[in-house]
DNA sequence: TAGTCCAATGAAAACGATTACCGTATACGA
DNA sequence: TCGTATACGGTAATCGTTTTCATTGGACTA
């Protein structure tokens, strides 16, 4: 089966190529009879035009890259679905790129995309959300972020001055912390992350100088880490129960690791909010899933998604943006935390 | 800055293009001293070649699309996953189109996709769905399949003839009602989706057929349906539980549902499984979240997504294949379903 | 020693569009 | 009737690769 070209279209139509593609792109005046043949043609044969051979000489692709370490985080198809809306809008489609968080993975999709010429990439997770990151992973991204327009979402490259749209995430988890206190909690605990990804650093710090200004005591065996997964966040909890003395509140890295928390709290006879208040955090849809229902975070998570895509097409079409996109968190509260009540 | 080619990479080595071309891609013998020679001139610019180019006269991207209606639903993800992973083994990246269930959506992308030149598509939801599906709409599949390969994924197109990867839903909702008539319930509902399409419709009719099968009355009534979000399956549980009488048990149509019917019964004061057991579907992340955790059928959803790209490479290497693919469901039993007990 | 074959390479023609540039028909005013 | 502006149409170059075909110089066989 041969494949149709607008050579086919013009020879059938009785027109030259130029033609043809003036009637496709619209680019210069054609007769009206003229463009009605063409077109009549065209839809006979189904003929669409072969991007690859367009994109080729307009230097434009239409595709963009999404880099992100896991979809199976309700986190991420959120941010996806807003990315996606607001690419189709502007004739983009995107190539969904699952790192795992692993730095290789990472390279070779980088590598892929630039090979594959798409107009713009948005990276998220991994290597952007280490504390340390090697030169030569730093590097490796800067030298394609000059090449092609590239956003990171929810992350930083140490001196690199890549653009970046991100949540708040100090504000965001002062938000949460002030919550607590509010409720007259004092013994408050912090689960969860990966301690050297920053994530959980940020909302490290912003605990601390929460209980600092409101001079709580900072119990450094309070703050557990281990990853962002429920397995953990069930884990680190159950570890806090065992000590002798407890907290009465804690605030979670992510809605991840919160219903973990949940779960543990409740498996060891603990009634939620009464005896233990959690707080987690990107408001995902597991936290209206859980019973009780989590009070959590909202990251805007949507809107990171269609900004990023929106601030990228920016990009592609030469305009300057400013380098840093900030998002406004907003607490939710739901089921999950209660006044504080002394046991 | 200059774009550089294959002709700034041979004459700064000293050889034509075509040596260039077989350095890279290994397609001919070149000697050793030369091979080094070219490596190093490419390693020097870090060049990579053009794909978009290479398709264009090899005839293949490298790239697939796999259209599906809701990657906010938890189930997606994992199938996504599996194709991503089988996907990246064999050299292809994927576009990720999200239709959000819409069929002009749906056309849209099948029609950027062929115009991109995917080596082949993975078709999810939508239109595959339905139960009836208008001639055009299959139309228009069924073209587009002729020319590129496509695999149907847990749907159908009437008399299509399409490639398709499959969980067997019939056996899957056949399991799930035997296993709560095993527990000792006699009267068992049916909750959830939208009743014209096929998921939905297969385990209605499973569901009735075990009922049959085991002399238990099937009460129309206490079959409702509305969607298969969370927010339904509360409503309809809410409604089944108005009733004067009420099932002992309820079998949903997706974990979605089965959440919400969860969280209908413990407002309404019910223990869960004790005063009622529940069955959901998907094995979704949620399942496990959800506090009981959910008895629920697995449809091995990340073998979907692997598999139907490992056939989907076949077919794109004009294999033949199996017309149709089935996977089989497998019951887990998790916290959400207890034997009868009589109140 | 002549003939054969193969490894190693280069020149040029694709692939399927867009587009710059030039050519021509028509209409219009003088 | 002629000159000229207007409105298109056609040709060919171009994008950056791959691939076919031809050429060359040995090495090997008979």
């Amino acid at each position: 089966m041969k494949t149709i070209t607008v050579y086919d279209i013009a020879k059938e139509a009785n027109v030259s190529v130029a033609t043809v593609s003036r009637v496709l792109n619209d680019t210069a005046p054609v007769k009206h009879s003229t463009r009605e043949k063409v077109n009549a043609v065209i839809k006979k044969y189904q003929f669409q035009p072969n991007a690859l051979a367009r994109s080729l000489i307009s230097k434009a692709t239409g595709m963009i890259g999404m880099i992100l370490p896991d979809i199976t985080n309700p986190f991420f198809p959120e941010v996806f679905k807003g990315a996606e809306n607001e690419a189709r809008a502007n004739g983009y489609t995107i190539f969904l790129c699952n790192s795992g968080g692993d730095y290789r993975r990472e390279s070779d999709y980088l590598s892929v995309l630039k090979e594959k010429r798409v107009d713009g990439i948005l990276f998220l997770g991994g290597r952007i959300n280490l504390s340390r990151c090697s030169p030569e992973m730093v590097n490796e991204v800067v030298e394609l972020s000059q090449q092609i327009p590239m956003i990171l979402i929810n992350g930083s490259l140490p001196k690199s001055g890549l653009h970046r749209v991100m949540a708040d995430e100090a504000a965001g988890a002062e938000m949460a912390v002030q919550h607590l206190i509010e409720l007259g909690h004092q013994e408050i605990a912090f689960i969860g992350g990966v301690d050297y990804m920053t994530p959980t650093i940020h909302k490290v710090k912003a605990f601390k100088k929460k209980m600092l200004e409101n001079r709580l005591r900072i119990r450094e065996e309070w703050i557990l880490h281990q990853d962002f997964s429920v397995k953990s966040g069930k884990e680190l909890m159950t570890r806090l129960l065992q000590g002798h003395e407890r907290p009465s509140a804690v605030f979670c890295v992510n809605d991840f690791n919160a219903v973990g928390a949940v779960k543990a709290a409740i498996e060891h006879g603990l009634t939620i909010p009464g005896e233990m208040s959690i707080v987690g955090y990107d408001d995902t849809p597991l936290s209206t899933t859980l019973i009780p229902e989590l009070t959590t975070v909202t990251q805007q998570t949507y809107e990171l998604g269609r900004q990023s895509v929106q601030l990228l097409h920016q990009m592609i079409h030469g305009e300057k943006i400013k380098k840093i996109t900030a998002l406004q968190p907003q607490l939710v509260v739901r089921q999950s935390t209660a006044p504080y009540r002394k046991r």
